[in-house]
Parts: C-alpha cells; sequence; structure tokens
DNA sequence: ATGAAAGCGCTAACAA
DNA sequence: TTGTTAGCGCTTTCAT
C-alpha cells in the first residue's frame, strides 16, 4: 500500500479511501492512485483489514457430520449465497461431539468471524453460551432451538408431515404407516402429528403399531419395513421422514415381496440427490435447502452489519415431488393381512 | 492480554511468551500469568496473531462443484485432517467456472492463507500463475496437471482399471464394454489403458465399438447402456469409470430386460454411498479419498512450516469392493447376440 | 528472565 | 480534498 502511495504521490490514507471509496476524493488523483494500484497488482490484506475493522467477511458453517447428503447442501448453498455477497465460508464438521463443536465455535469467536450458521446443536448449553457472550450473530438452521430467542430458518416440519399425508389420501389410501427420525428431536414429533392429523381428519387410520422410531440412516428404514411388517402388514403406505430411511424401507419391502408402489405406495422427505437415481424413483418432498440457506446468510450479513439482533424466524415449507412410489390405493395385487 | 499483563503483574511480552511457551519463563511468573489467563478467560486473538506471524492456520480447499460426492468427500476427510492438525478450512466451489475460481482464489491469498488444496482446475494457466506469483504452497488433488513440479496426490488411475479388469477376468469375462468419463482428462484415459491392456493380456477383447464416452454424471451411464446395446450387445460386463455412470447403465440395463449381473456384470468407481443402497448393490472401487486429503493436508502443513516445496506425488490405489453386480460370466440365461 | 518498543498492513479520527 | 497519526492485538527483536 505504501509502494501504491508513494507512486501514485499521495498518502496511504489516500490510497485506502479509493478502495474503499470511503470518503469522496479528487478525480484526478483517484484516477492517479488507480494507475498505481494497476501498475503494482495491489490488492489489499485483507487479515489487516480485518484487524482494524473487526469483521472479516468470514461466516462460519458448524454441522454435526459432513456425511449426510442434508448437511452438504447446507454448505453448497450457504457457499453460494455468502459468494454471492462477498463473504467466504469457514467450515467444520463437529461429528457431534460436544467437544469438538465447542473448540470449533471457539476458533471462529478468535478468528474474529461475523457470524455462525449453526446445524444440529449436540449439546445446547455450552456452545450458546459461548457465543451469547461474544454477540457473534448466529442463526441455526435445519433443526430449531427449544430458546426461541435466537434466529432460526427451519422447515414447517408439521406441514411436511401433512402435505405427506394429503398426498397419500388424495390416492385413496386409508391404511398408514411412518417411520420416524428419533423422537426426542422436536421436529420429528412435528413432522409425525401433522402426518397424523391429516390422517384423522381425512378418514385415515395411523395405527399406533405402525409407527417404528428410526434414527434417519438407511439401515433403520430396513429395520422398520420388518418391523411394520411383522407386526402385521396392514396399511398401504408408509411415509419416512427422510429419503435415506424411504429407500431402505423400499429395499426390503421389494425384497420381501412386495410390489412398490403396486401393493405399497412410500414416500420420503427431504428429496435427495440418490432419490431419483434408483428405480423406482423415491416420490419425497423436497426441503427448501436453498432458500434456508440464503435467508441465514442474509440474516448474518444483516446483523453484522447493522448490529441489529431481531430474533427473526423464518420457516419454509417443503415442495412435493411426485415420482413413481407412490400409487393410487389398491392397484396392486396384494391381499392385505387381517382383513 | 493487556488486561492479563496487569492482572499478573508482568509485561504483554510475558503473557505473549507464555501462550506460545517459546522462550523459558520463569516457573512462578508463568503460574502467575496462567491463572491471570484462567482469571478473564483469555483468549488470543487470531486475527492480530495472523497479521504478525503471517500465518493464518486456515487451509483453503477449491472444488469445481459442492455437488458430486467425490468432493464432499474431499471436504470431509480434508476437514477432518485439517482439525487434527490445528487448522481451520475456508471452502469453495468454482461452478467450473474460470472466474469464479480466479476470484476466490485471490481472496484466498489476501486471506494470507497457508495453502490451497485444489481440485479440478478449470483453467490451468491463470490460477496456477496467480498461485505462482504468491508462493502459496499448493497440492493438486484427484486430478493431475500436466506440470509435474506441482505437488499433487492422486489415484493409481491406471492400477484402478486394472484392477477392474483383473477382478472381471477372474469371473471368466471375455467380452467387455466402458463407460469412460470425459476423454480429454488424461485420468481418463489413463483408467482406460489399464482397463484395455489388462483384458490383453488377459486374453479377453475390449472392442472399440464398446467404449462410450460419458460426462461422470448418471444420465450418460444410461445413454452409454443405451449406445452399447444398439451397437450389438456382444459383451458380459461393463466397466463405468464412475459409480454414477455405472448405476445410471445398471437402472437402464435392467429397463431394457438384462438381468444384472446375470446377463451382464457391471462395475463403477469411487464407492460413493449410494453404491451400497441400490438393488443389486454395486461392485465398485473405493478411492482413498481419506489418505489423499490427509497426503494434501500434510504437504501443505509442512510446506507452509519449513518453506520447503518438495514436488512430490503421492499416488495411491484403488480398493477392490466386491458387492452384487458382478457374477461369473454366463450365469444369466440371455442369449449373445452376434454368437 | 523480563520489559520497552517497533511493527505486521490496514482504517479513521483529526487537523490542515 | 488530503496528510498525519494513532491504533487494531499480537509477536519479537533488542536491551536490561
Amino acid at each position: 500500500m505504501k509502494d501504491v502511495a508513494r507512486l501514485a504521490n499521495v498518502s496511504v490514507s489516500t490510497v485506502s479511501r479509493v478502495i474503499n471509496s470511503s470518503i469522496p476524493v479528487d478525480e484526478a488523483t483517484r484516477l492517479r492512485v488507480e494507475k498505481a494500484i494497476q501498475q503494482v497488482n495491489f490488492k489489499p490484506n485483507l487479515i489487516a483489514r480485518s484487524l482494524r475493522m473487526k469483521s472479516t467477511n468470514l461466516i462460519g458453517v458448524v454441522v454435526p457430520e459432513l456425511q449426510h447428503e442434508t448437511f452438504t447442501s447446507f454448505i453448497k448453498f450457504a457457499e453460494e449465497s455468502a459468494e454471492a455477497r462477498g463473504y467466504n465460508l469457514v467450515i467444520g464438521s463437529t461429528n457431534t461431539n460436544p467437544e469438538t463443536e465447542e473448540r470449533f465455535i471457539e476458533n471462529l469467536i478468535r478468528r474474529n468471524i461475523d457470524g455462525i450458521i449453526f446445524s444440529r446443536v449436540s449439546d445446547h448449553s455450552r456452545v450458546l453460551k459461548l457465543i451469547d457472550r461474544t454477540k457473534i450473530p448466529i442463526v441455526i438452521i435445519d433443526r430449531s432451538l427449544a430458546r426461541e430467542d435466537i434466529p432460526a430458518v427451519v422447515l414447517d416440519n408439521y406441514g411436511a408431515g401433512a402435505m405427506a399425508a394429503g398426498h397419500l389420501l388424495s390416492l385413496g389410501h386409508l391404511s398408514f404407516a411412518c417411520i420416524t427420525g428419533p423422537l426426542d428431536i422436536s421436529i420429528n414429533r412435528e413432522r409425525l402429528a401433522g402426518f397424523r392429523d391429516t390422517i384423522m381428519t381425512g378418514g385415515g387410520r395411523l395405527d399406533e403399531r405402525y409407527i417404528f422410531e428410526g434414527n434417519f440412516k438407511y439401515d433403520s428404514g430396513g429395520r422398520g419395513a420388518d418391523f411394520l411388517l411383522d407386526t402385521g402388514a396392514d396399511f398401504t403406505a408408509v411415509w419416512a421422514q427422510n429419503d435415506y430411511m424411504a429407500i431402505g424401507a423400499m429395499n426390503r419391502l421389494a425384497a420381501r415381496g412386495f410390489s412398490i408402489p403396486g401393493d405399497i405406495s412410500i414416500m420420503g422427505l427431504d428429496n435427495i440427490e440418490h432419490s431419483w437415481m434408483i428405480m423406482p424413483a423415491l416420490t419425497t418432498m423436497a426441503q427448501p435447502f436453498r432458500q434456508m440457506c440464503e435467508s441465514a446468510v442474509d440474516l448474518i450479513v444483516k446483523a453484522s452489519r447493522k448490529e441489529t439482533t431481531d430474533a427473526s424466524r423464518i420457516v419454509l415449507g417443503p415442495e412435493l415431488v411426485i415420482r413413481e412410489t407412490t400409487a393410487p390405493a389398491g392397484a396392486g395385487s396384494r391381499k392385505l393381512v387381517g382383513h
């Protein structure tokens, strides 16, 4: 920067001013400075700027793991939005480990990061307290916390359950099963409630015996299918609360001789990439990941600029993606057991 | 830091010394300082340190896209390795767009990043020149460049082709087909060469008509299958140079009435997550992503510490993952066309 | 073994 | 409109 100043015969402050166009600079000198900048191909050092401005144009993204497509989607879309606003992303996986989580967040804080996008907290209190103290803008994504005063961007989980039930009811299904995510997580209970309520008002039934609690992984889908089949296969439609489990269930159902969607319709949630790479392609609901991330980045950018910490809560709806695993009830040749 | 110094009745330099244990400090004062650090819960500001030290403990990871599992794997494993060494990751997707790529790299440079892990360059010269000038350690991962003087961590691509052929030959297959990645990329030509050479020496044949050039995406697998089938289905085993295409081909083959692996054996490469979520589960080869990333991070950490820029080139072998899509030749009931 | 002071590269009062 | 100067929070010579 000194070089540029010398070359253009001005002071460094003037150079700074033309770079940031913070304060009007005389046209002639501005041109001189700009030429000098070109000549030495000068790029201001962001570290120094950050130190001075207390703002790094860095956003931290903290996810519990980098395995599930859900979280890599977050990263992908957050990166997109951040890049568009001149921010870069520092990412970290906590491996659902509170210690890693804490260490990582602390690192981010020490780096004067501008904000944190936080997905799935393994241990609420510790980390949030950590962040509270520093007043770094944070937005929770995907899984909301009990504390409502923290900005969050979440799926309308009740609505997702309702949407699944609605689609299936419209195909004439009346007897349902559900493979849920871990029920100690509130969003999964909400999803189930939406599913159940809509079935009820739609005249269908969701026997409590036909609710299997999975863990969002492929395997538990298969286990769920086994469980449901073994307690009595008196259902024609099953909704799994994510695609991994839906695919797992579907494969097991097929392996045990059921035709999909002839005998049993099946739906997922997430619209992961592989939901359309399988045969038959999975009917599911897309989570609005792109908007979620955009909103999250927006919230942070705004918060870090204006110091306003409005604890907004943005709820976005899923989008129905009809493919091949759902069909009108009774389309297959299977006889219902227990009827 | 000043607070700590005051509290412990020492100068800031002493505080710095106990933090970094750079120079011996009297036991008593060290204890005093450490207590003071605890008391104010002091964490040194990394920005300031970076400015002074010209080292950020930040590694940039540049990938062409965040869609393919290959690249999210890179991120995942790089994050793992980086975290273990006290580094954080700044990630960016270039969307195969030279401008984005350049802008992002420039950002990294201005952030005094410690090193860059670079995957799949869309436009070689520009960016590499950019990096050359700054002397930031860089390591190419996954796809090597023509310039051999840049450190790289790559798959033994020839070996992968040979491994595929070897496995298939051992099952008695003699007539092969191949769905390749873009052939203007050298690694794909190497893979094909390994495949072809091994088939030749093994007494099999790979008719040139049975080589289809795909683009690594799911769809092109299906197109490849169509192409191969339409030119004459005189083959019993096909290798697709990645799993996406293998799955696409497999689905199309099945849709057109061929039994897998009865009629046709099929293999992929990468061992993506969904290769075992499909039915039948895909036989494939795992790329050693974890080691690749570990090596890459290692190279950067070393380079940034010792200023040694040894242009090492690390080549790692794939690992055969036998699942359900390969079987002995002639296991099915299909009659070979043209025989 | 410790402290004083310079300086990393930038921005922003303040003064001119 | 421009230059001078202080200082962001740290590390590290150079004295002591």
